[in-house]
DNA sequence: ATAAACTGAATGACTATTCATTTCATAAGT
DNA sequence: ACTTATGAAATGAATAGTCATTCAGTTTAT
């Protein structure tokens, strides 16, 4: 096993342990073990737990930005791309409930605050969402709302949907996919 | 100290100290501590940390539906029960932002997912919102989607609003809640 | 031969819960 | 009115477990 494979045997571990457990019930040694590793070899990719859990969502935020940017519907309409990265983002979290669930847990936790007040207080690029906000909002498209607002209006229900889903209160289908886009877009749209 | 006493010193200290540092910085020791009372005592009124957490939500849930019942529109339209109970909720977070923080930890929980299932599968009493949900439904004024993603749609972002609001990421009056709670009506009314 | 990678037992810190003991309020007996 | 008996309430040190992190010693690769 090369080096960099025990760096993503231990990652894939730790995001499958904790998806299931949750942060505090995923103990270093367990995640050790199912990665097929000793417990000091984490130490050696990672500093620590913290570390280690913030690499992840890195990770996972990456593979997330690529599923949207695949067939962005670049210089169409406002409303298409916002439909477009409601579907991708959809689409990409019904297919890997895992990874949803540790996004999730993430995004409520401090480490979702500090990621939320980094990104609101500028410290990170805009990002496609942002820029398609100030677009709508400058063209008179959208509600003249705070950026979190509009975020949250979008957003929140698709998430909450997708848990649904996932812990099987509800059934998604395309169909009910594009509903609830459509009902965010309504949301949002003057 | 009277024995009710003791018992509402504990579950406002863990309450308190809960919505602080989170159910794993929150020892029983230290909750102890700040109400005065030995780490024993607790265990004269809770059965286990898990029980006085979940005591400490039924209370909580008990202040919020009294909240929302006080000066309830019964009888009038279903837009203005709608608006009503999107601001009685908002009002009541926003004076009670430590309230506020425990409720949103004890969601994102394990204990949420539980307290949901129990919701969607009926253990519980039909409350307000699934009535006026319901209703709306069959008069056709609301669009015609599960019950979870109606509620995802109008208090997911709700709640969001709220968060971004305490930790001061937005400021919100009203005119931007009134904003907010119109948005929630515009994804859901058909 | 050398250094880098790896191991896993040991460390130190932390926690929920228990229980032997003490305190306290109340009621009975004198 | 004063003592004593009783059991509930309260205490907090002790218990039995957790877990992240370290490091002395071992293996592996070059």
């Amino acid at each position: 096993m090369s080096k960099t494979d025990k760096r993503e045997m231990v990652l894939h571990a730790a995001l499958e342990l904790i998806a299931e457990k949750g942060f505090h019930d995923a103990p270093m040694a367990t995640i050790a073990e199912t990665a097929g590793v000793s417990a000091g070899t984490i130490y050696r990719y990672f500093e620590n737990k913290d570390d280690l859990i913030r690499e992840i969502y890195s990770y996972l935020e990456g593979n997330i930005w690529a599923a949207i940017k695949k067939s962005y519907p670049e210089g169409r309409p406002i409303r298409e791309r916002f439909l477009h990265i409601g579907q991708s983002l959809m689409g990409y979290f019904l297919v890997s409930p895992m990874e949803f669930r540790f996004i999730e847990q993430f995004q409520n936790s401090p480490y979702g605050v500090d990621c939320r007040r980094d990104k609101f207080f500028g410290k990170k690029d805009k990002d496609l969402v942002t820029e398609l906000f100030e677009e709508g909002l400058n063209q008179q498209i959208i509600k003249d709302l705070p950026l979190p607002i509009l975020s949250a209006l979008s957003f929140g229900p698709l998430i909450d949907a997708c848990r649904d889903h996932i812990l099987q209160f509800i059934e998604l289908d395309d169909t009910l996919i594009n509903q609830i886009i459509e009902a965010n877009w309504d949301a949002i749209r003057r």
